[in-house]
DNA sequence: CAATAATTAACCGAAAAAGTATAGTTTAAT
DNA sequence: ATTAAACTATACTTTTTCGGTTAATTATTG
């Protein structure tokens, strides 16, 4: 049930833009070393998230990553959807031939957990980027 | 971010289990059978839960395996305890040492499933199989 | 003792996750 | 126009997890 190592660097990446002067521009280097993350790996990344229109590449010399929207619209749910794909607890909750039991869906705990689904996607929706750079802040100012 | 799939089979044993008369016996090769679930892969789910005090085993002729607890004391939350180990969906919340990111726990990322994770928890903990048992007795009555 | 059924631990193949490499393209600056 | 700095595309390797199986063992009933 976990989330993957790739979406909390897709999380850390654009929450330390989201911490930046709005529009900063980073090489991916700069920011694989910044964030301790493999650079190879987070250029991978970086694809889903500017395919995603989350992150705005520049290529050539000069080039880098900006966010490509205010940290105020981007949410920790955009960046999951983005980097993995679905956001799904359940298999079936995503795709219903994925299930062996042949209940046709009438099924008790597929009805659980659309409704708790339901729930954690909107809790991740409510957390914008705006928001934990705010946070992040703080924390540095109290250390 | 998904369940794996032995906590879903450990699901469908637990829920049709608690379906019938209470502290009713089956054995592993019935019941996997009847839920379409590989018979030696259900036998090696079950004892997690036994060794978590869900399930009861008899072993012997005539042995076969039982709630331990009424299905009213058995939660989403206590299957997939038993069978995963843990319902985090940040490493970080499960084993701090996961993260690369120097922070010192000082996380708005952190922070923010801290919350949603918890949440999460007892939406999982409020739903129990007596309560599920019964939507499913439903479903079969409109069918 | 014989038959039955769970237990234990080891094992295995496939797929996914995590990370790396290589060969381009694009672009700014010289 | 060249060059060097940066991203892109694709493909590859390695490691881990998943999903499942095997085989020998132990416990229980009759």
């Amino acid at each position: 049930m976990k989330l993957n190592q790739a979406t909390d660097y897709a999380f850390r990446m654009v929450l330390y833009l989201a911490s930046m002067p709005e529009g900063t521009k980073m090489t991916g280097a700069a920011l694989a070393e910044n964030q301790h993350i493999p650079e190879r790996f987070l250029l991978k990344i970086m694809r889903s998230l500017t395919a995603a229109g989350i992150m705005k590449s520049y290529r050539g010399v000069d080039g880098g990553f900006a966010l490509q929207r205010h940290p105020s619209e981007i949410t920790l749910f955009d960046i999951i959807e983005a980097v993995e794909g679905q956001t799904e607890l359940q298999r079936c909750l995503h795709d219903m031939s994925s299930c062996t039991r042949e209940c046709g869906g009438m099924c008790a705990i597929y009805g659980a957990f659309s409704d708790i689904q339901h729930q954690l996607a909107e809790r991740l929706k409510a957390i914008n980027f705006e928001g934990l750079a705010e946070q992040e802040r703080t924390f540095h100012a109290n250390k």
